[in-house]
DNA sequence: TTTAGGTTTAACCATTTGGTTAACAAAAAT
DNA sequence: ATTTTTGTTAACCAAATGGTTAAACCTAAA
């Protein structure tokens, strides 16, 4: 592994951990085992370094979003593939969703740079049919957004949520793990459900 | 309005915006239109005001919440109230979802210390309400827990998340309350819709 | 063997940050 | 009226923090 990737993979850890305000420089030199200057001769600044981190793990979840939203499926059969993908997917990486929801609340300005990113999640074809298998009769009326809501809630709000969840239902992090597991099937049972005829 | 008290609202408003390690003393002191001192004075450290005000966040949601899970009504109509009073109640301090779950991950000593205390959150009655309300054949069979994180997912998460879901959904700070006003019988409406016989 | 390139290190620097202090003012208590 | 307590300020401090620099160190090509 390159100096330039250990210090990749330690600040991805680090800033996950802290977010961007807690995280220190050296505490993430310390983590790659190298010399804190490295990280100014790779990455320039913390932000930057930052920059590369955050992009990198957005990049990480966006495409396989929009991969199953723009598909040519139907919508009970992409809610399925959402909900059991994404999970799967997070559940390797489990501090992702609080780290980006994190980041994006505490630097706004940082909203719009990534927004005009060709790869950051669009749903507008997903909403529209959600619209039109309305017209079809095959779902119950329902505000498109409200559903698309309903979906994200579900799936990420336990992992961005994680150890206030963890402390209220009481429960360690392996039973934690198992209870995600149950829940790929979970959500969108519950959510189909909630919205055939 | 007496200097402690413009402290802690100044307090209040700048750690939710920033985040503990993001918030600034200075910031806080400048807000409350105080000499940075006082902080001191009156609250000692950091540390302390922060606790005092993340606290005082809590309290403010944690009654709520177990006013209506401890209630004596079926469990319909404590998922009708809880989204309607949660929703509310959290419009008008949109920040405080984010605030606390964040901080709860930021600093996982700090979780062990709330959950002490008597006003948190507890669910145990209400799930065992919808066990009894399975076997008495009310609702389909499901895992309390999955229910549980449901409904906490489906109300917090839009707050939560709230920049991110303006910036994908495309819609201004206008459209989403008005989505959140709607969200109130929404999210019930979903959920009863999932799990009724 | 030399040299030129990138890589690595220790020491250093300026600024920021949480926190303190000592003097001072304004009430409260005596 | 005077002392004591409480509130307030500006100046200050030590530690932490992001960042820089110049020299040393490789290593592969010339």
């Amino acid at each position: 592994m390159t100096t330039e990737e250990k210090i990749f993979e330690a600040a991805f850890n680090v800033f996950q951990k802290k977010g961007f305000t807690g995280a220190r420089m050296q505490e993430i030199a310390d983590e790659a085992e190298i010399n804190k200057a490295m990280l100014h001769y790779f990455f320039r600044s913390k932000e930057k370094l930052f920059e590369a981190v955050f992009m990198n793990a957005f990049g990480k979840l966006a495409p396989q979003i929009n991969g199953i939203f723009n598909s040519d499926e139907a919508l009970f059969e992409k809610i399925k593939k959402f909900t059991d993908s994404y999970i799967s997917f997070v559940m390797e990486y489990p501090f992702l969703p609080q780290f980006i929801i994190q980041e994006m609340n505490n630097n706004p300005e940082f909203v719009a740079k990534f927004l005009k990113d060709e790869k950051r999640p669009d749903p507008t074809k997903l909403l529209k049919q959600i619209e039109s298998e309305i017209e079809l009769g095959i779902i119950k009326p329902i505000s498109p957004k409200q559903l698309l809501l309903d979906i994200f809630a579900m799936t990420a709000f336990p992992f961005a949520a994680q150890n206030l969840v963890k402390g209220i239902i009481n429960i360690s992090n392996d039973e934690f793990f198992q209870l995600m597991k149950e829940r790929k099937i979970h959500i969108s049972e519950q959510i189909i459900n909630a919205i055939k005829k």
